[in-house]
RNA sequence: GGAGGGGUGGGUGAGAGGCUAAUACCAACAGACUGUAAAUCUGUCGCCUGAAAUGGCUACGCAGGUUCGAAUCCUGCCCCCUCCA
């Protein structure tokens, strides 16, 4: 029985789950969404910020703190805990992601990832083993092994060595794992091919990881495809382990993916959206900057309790982005988290209530995640109407 | 009064006979963003028609002219700036 995490409640028509992950910096309920704080901070919030939101963990990142400031600056600081002033749990990510989307800069081998910094040019060599003693050095509650994370769209021959690598990586991963009170996850890759996908879930429950992550997804495919390699992956992953959905944090992805048995996520985005000036409301996504709320009187969200919509007027924030003021990525990023963590709380508590499977309908109904979806669905429409009414001009596009 | 320099699309500002409805930046308008090299990136941006290619119209201070062709050359006029008196 894991002492990390406890299950409390299954939703009786979906995978969906509530349950409790307990670590050495406090619980956490869970379903969880974890804000990324790649440098060691969420961009914009302090800690208290965070905590008042209702964040109670957040993820951080091997590569880019390993570059900068580096081990030994955090180490000398007592830990990452005590480095970034967050006391309760983190999560740090391995670099693996860096692999992928700092391609450019990196070659590859079994051995481990060469890289140049995007920092200042210079080589770095991050094999499993080290990325393990940077992990344990920075004492983050929960440690991801090291993993390739190739794109969508790769060849499934290609995909599968970079699996088969990611396997043998978490096996040196877990040898050279020693830091008490520290868990190391796994990570199931796999890109989109269900075969690779129940064969990676095979290998890795095999090594007996205390939680395990699903790599690989929500790098640009279809949103169909990334929830049938979960229906393929979810099941085989032991229950009474937390399961981490690594890089998925829209509205409509946590509702979809926390149905299909997800307890964990993390996601850049809504922070990196609210700086970008698109904020979530109940309904869709809104760019704040378009022209619409020029004069908007009320909140930009009326069903929100964040200090973003308390206090200030739509108008007032479509200002700040236009007027490029520091204030407006920072009440954009407290908007989108809020909005989040709000919505994870009624997640979890529909789950509870058992009610889940109506929320998830209602939320799935009422949301329509952006305008280029929106418009594509009318498109759809209309062509299709026209197809009806004029069968005999085909439509080309 | 004299000597120079200049007037270009909403703004700044390139262009110095055809490749120019006119570079670039800004503004404006819209879109994207999912284990963060991101306060980032992309598209549109004279008017009319069009889904679009395209077509038509009007345009580089004003009025004439040279030329097959002018924002670009010439003449006159108007305005602005600098220096000298």
């Amino acid at each position: 029985m894991s002492r990390l995490f406890k299950l409390t409640k299954t939703c009786p028509e979906t995978k969906a789950r509530a349950g409790m992950l307990t670590t050495p910096h406090g619980s956490v309920p869970t379903p969880v969404f974890l804000p990324v704080g790649s440098q060691g901070t969420v961009k914009t919030l302090t800690p208290d910020d965070l905590k008042s939101l209702g964040v109670g963990m957040i993820l951080a990142n091997t590569y880019h703190l390993y570059l900068r400031p580096g081990v030994e600056a955090i180490s000398k600081l007592g830990g990452l805990h005590k480095f970034m002033a967050w006391d309760l749990p983190i999560l740090t990510d391995s670099g693996g992601f860096q692999v992928f989307s700092l391609g450019h800069l990196r070659r590859i081998s079994d051995e481990g990832a060469l890289f140049r910094s995007h920092v200042d040019g210079s080589e770095h060599f991050l094999t499993p083993e080290f990325a393990i003693e940077i992990q344990e050095q920075f004492g983050a509650d929960i440690i991801m092994v090291l993993d390739e994370c190739p794109p969508y769209g790769d060849s499934m021959e290609s995909i599968r060595r970079a699996m088969e690598r990611s396997h043998l990586w978490a096996e040196r991963c877990q040898r050279k794992h020693k830091r008490k009170g520290q868990a190391l996850f796994g990570i199931v890759h796999g890109g989109t091919f269900a075969g690779l996908r129940r064969q990676s879930a095979g290998f890795l429950t095999s090594l007996d990881f205390p939680g395990y992550a699903i790599g690989g997804l929500s790098l640009g495919e279809p949103k169909e495809l990334m929830h049938s390699m979960l229906d393929e992956t979810v099941p085989l992953l032991p229950e009474d382990k937390p399961r981490y959905l690594m890089g998925v944090g829209s509205p409509e992805d946590l509702v979809e993916c926390v149905a299909r048995g997800v307890d964990m996520f993390d996601s850049a985005l809504p922070t990196r959206l609210g700086r970008n000036g698109a904020v979530f409301t109940r309904h869709r996504r809104y760019n704040i900057g378009n022209a619409r709320f020029k004069q908007k009187k009320g909140p930009i969200d009326p069903d929100c309790d964040c200090y973003t919509c308390r206090t200030f007027s739509a108008a007032y924030l479509h200002h700040l982005f236009k007027a490029q003021e520091l204030l407006a990525y920072r009440l954009a990023t407290i908007h989108n988290v809020r909005f989040i963590m709000r919505l994870m709380e009624q997640i979890r508590r529909s789950i509870l209530d058992g009610t889940f499977s109506s929320f998830r309908d209602d939320f799935i109904q009422g949301y329509r995640p952006t305008d280029a979806e929106t418009r594509a669905e009318q498109k759809k429409k209309w062509l299709g109407a026209r197809q009806e009414k004029h069968p005999e001009n085909e439509v080309v596009y």
